[in-house]
DNA sequence: GTTTAATAGTTACTTTTGTAACTAACAAGC
DNA sequence: GCTTGTTAGTTACAAAAGTAACTATTAAAC
């Protein structure tokens, strides 16, 4: 029917699947245990990672959009784990930080997302992965639209 | 702050980001164009590229749930770029076909996939791509959970 | 043949996301 | 100081996606 386009070889689509896979996959880890959505543990897994930050500076990061952000952090906060300080030198600003609750549940979902990885990645060599990893980071700045 | 585990070289975390960058890159060529939203030319691309099937087949192949197929062919009926027809030998089954405008359609977005894909892998080796594709497809396998 | 189960597809309802408009605070120009 | 613009974050509303219950039809069991 077709003539020399296929669909299931296009990246963007070879992209989407995967990624809603592993996702689907690691969202065991949180969703259950801890009632988190997507967005929430990016937040909790980039102030783990970084410590205090303020939502813009995630924002930046994650490359997330400002209004995820804020129901992430609110949701995230109603939940104990974390806590929110005004600036003193810029009262537009806060400063985010983990509860001790919030480090434990960073924790033990760092803890889960090795593991997952690490199954993820089972059949494939270190060179793949390193490659793998440069080629996703590439594609992801691609174009890049400041969101 | 962390220790050993960076959200930023999750491979969960990179699939989605490389994803999202592309599919929203990718989404100016129909989305203006054609009003269509992405299950609308995913389920287009389908039948494009195999020709008539039901909303079943589509969701198995596209690993996509039935109620965005039922959406996205509503939509692209209104549009009419397909057309149903109910099977005779099981009434509860249609056969989806693209009318000549949603070939057309489909005829111009899979010239314009192509153009983008080659945008994508302008720095990359056929060897990194042909491996880079095996990888997700693995990847889009693991843990399949039929949805 | 009549009950029971299974399948294709749709619809209703809920949750999540996207977009745009908003408030509050700061900074610059004058 | 006061207007003008900018930035951080939130909120309101609209669009999209997920989930579960539904209808219609077929198949199987008896």
């Amino acid at each position: 029917m077709s003539h020399n386009f296929d669909v299931s070889q296009f990246l963007p689509y070879l992209l989407n699947q995967a990624a809603e896979q592993t996702s689907v996959g690691f969202q065991e880890n949180y969703r259950e245990r801890y009632g988190m959505l997507r967005t929430e543990w990016r937040v909790l897994f980039h102030l783990g990672k970084y410590g205090d930050m303020t939502a813009t500076e995630i924002a930046r990061l994650a490359m997330m959009h400002k209004t995820k952000i804020s129901r992430a952090v609110s949701a995230l906060e109603d939940k104990r784990f974390l806590r929110r300080n005004t600036k003193r030198e810029d009262r537009r600003q806060e400063t985010l930080s983990l509860t001790v609750a919030g480090r434990k549940a960073y924790q033990q979902l760092a803890q889960s997302a090795a593991d997952y990885e690490a199954v993820l990645t089972a059949n494939l060599s270190k060179a793949e992965i390193t490659m793998l990893k440069r080629v996703l980071k590439n594609l992801a700045l691609s174009s890049d639209v400041p969101r």
